[in-house]
DNA sequence: GCGCGTATTGCAACCGGTTGCAAATACCTC
DNA sequence: GAGGTATTTGCAACCGGTTGCAATACGCGC
């Protein structure tokens, strides 16, 4: 069926385990044995199983990539950009999608039984417990999108969060705006409670401006329309930071159908840039995630772990840049 | 390190294959036996390499997942649907990114290097070789929004184009609109090719009636922005039945920055409702595809090619369903 | 041609499982 | 309790590779 190891030997008059080294790096052959082989893989067309492999060295070349976003437009940029970095460093990407799964134990299980080298998670809303939990599993865990914090549990990589907060109140302010209002996602998502942090902070320390806030029940487009709606039956506020893009766009729906005009009554600023946010039918004012690098960066940080699994684990952050559109009014 | 067989069979007494064995199927275990083990294995939490036992079964409950569409958000909706069917099945997706990849060899190569049982690939426009290359390696193939014929290479599931074609076309008539127009995907795409024949058939045969068509560089928003305003200068038709939704998006961007309104001035219809279409500042006209069921179908295919490899590869068509929005006037 | 140090090679054991086969045990019937 | 069949069990070989170790080959100086 398939060509093995052994057929190869055969055909080139050598053991099977000159076949093996010449086909793993830095082993000992001469470079006759080398080319006899090579030949002979070659007219067979023979290609090392990377299972096989595995089970002796430990390295399976497989990584986890996990989460729990099937919904979000940003992500099918962030699986994209995964899937061709790990695919770049000779590595392959297994998904685990955790939408309906609670139990950590379970992926952990998942993923051994793979034997993966690493573990991915990407989300800002999956439990921390899930990254801690393979990270006592010993796999090395890269956490993307999560809380950066001085001494994290795991790696991670993301935008400083606090930090966007504030830019969004300074836009706000800098464009005369003073009644502000943070309309964020899910109240137990860190990113969430970050941003609003941030966004207090520099609303609360600005005379003149107050700062009011809600929360969705997800990162969802009918989410931001229906808590959009919600709040504005108490009383509109001037301008509105929403906890990501698509949010946004349920807020601006949400404006739109009570009537309101985006930006002349009210103005509204969101974050991630994803692609929709630039069409013209949206062109929506947002803080862009520098997302090509966080994910890079992210995916170095896992193939690191691979030589050197116990480097104290850190946080990688990247800034956020405000991009300019058409849902707040000029400064 | 990792808990094995081994450890195991010595805690509860047995040999290594009374252990295999109260962990496959339908293999032959005492009760008695079977209990040892089970509380043997639950104290040192083990849990089988599906690895290992692949290189001995064959069977590695690996399936690839090729796409070359990591930009249209409808493919965000597939492969969460994907993902989660493979894994209700005890399946695995191991995912290639094809984006800039244009070599079937390579992508064979890959998923040999992990054996994978099955392959899905999934996309309109990647080109057929790959599928038939996997075929020809051995490996059962479906492929998912693939063209669907009498007898096509490899499986295929997904939509009739033809008929949305058709339906599309009927659509436009039905409202009173005369001049129609097709404004297509890439032309090598099948799914393109496939949809204008239909269109051009109903619209060809009605008296009155008329149809132009051109087509877009690619299926995303820009090209579609840009092709209607190429197409615009050279003089409106009253409908467009464009290849996809986020083509239509981009139409429908085009035709607002040329000061025309939608449906009073030109009417469009896209197809797939994606999410987005349904979102208010949107509200597009548009052919459902029925995704669940196609990607459900397409998984339970695969699946059955475990068992029976050879059986004769079927197109399996569902009908798409005209969702009424808002970019089309009433009939 | 000899002796020595280094490079290359093959043997055999191993990674973590599975499975055909024959031996051992259990179960039944008389 | 004997005899026969049906189940269960362990042994050992195997899946497709890797790797430590000892044996062999090679290169070089004399």
């Amino acid at each position: 069926m398939n060509v093995t190891l052994k057929d190869v030997a055969q055909l080139a008059g050598v053991s099977r385990s000159a076949v093996s080294r010449t086909f793993t790096e830095g082993a000992s052959v001469s470079e006759k044995t080398r080319l006899k082989v090579m030949r002979a893989a070659e007219q067979l067309g023979y290609h090392p199983n990377a299972l096989a492999s595995g089970l002796t060295t430990g390295r399976t070349k497989l990584i986890g990539l996990i989460s729990n976003n099937f919904h979000n437009p940003i992500f099918l940029e962030v699986f994209d950009l995964f899937t061709r970095g790990l695919q770049a460093r000779g590595l392959r990407p297994l998904i685990i999608n955790l939408s309906d799964e609670t139990d950590p134990a379970q992926s952990v299980r998942q993923l051994r039984q793979y034997s993966v080298d690493g573990v991915l998670v990407a989300s800002s809303t999956v439990a921390t417990d899930f990254a801690r939990a393979f990270r006592d599993a010993g796999m090395p865990v890269v956490h993307t999108f999560g809380r950066c914090a001085e001494a994290p549990p795991v790696h991670v990589v993301g935008i400083d969060n606090v930090e966007c907060g504030r830019m969004a109140a300074r836009a706000l302010l800098d464009r005369g705006y003073r009644r502000l209002a943070f309309l964020g996602g899910p109240e137990s998502a860190t990113s969430t409670q970050d941003r609003l942090r941030g966004f207090l902070e520099v609303a609360g320390g600005t005379s003149g401006a107050s700062a009011s806030h809600s929360f969705a029940e997800t990162y969802s487009f009918d989410a931001g329309r229906v808590e959009m709606r919600r709040v504005l039956a108490e009383g509109a506020a001037e301008a509105y930071f929403c906890g990501d893009d698509v949010l946004s766009i349920g807020a601006m729906s949400g404006l739109q159908s009570a009537g309101l005009r985006i930006p002349e009554d009210v103005g509204l600023i969101g974050l991630n840039d994803m692609e929709m946010a630039r069409w013209n039918n949206i062109d929506l004012t947002t803080l862009r995630q520098p997302l090509p690098e966080i994910i890079d960066a992210s995916v170095e940080l896992v193939v690191s772990m691979l030589e050197s699994p116990d480097s104290p684990p850190r946080s990688i952050l990247f800034p956020a840049e405000l991009v300019e559109r058409g849902t707040l009014r000029r400064a």
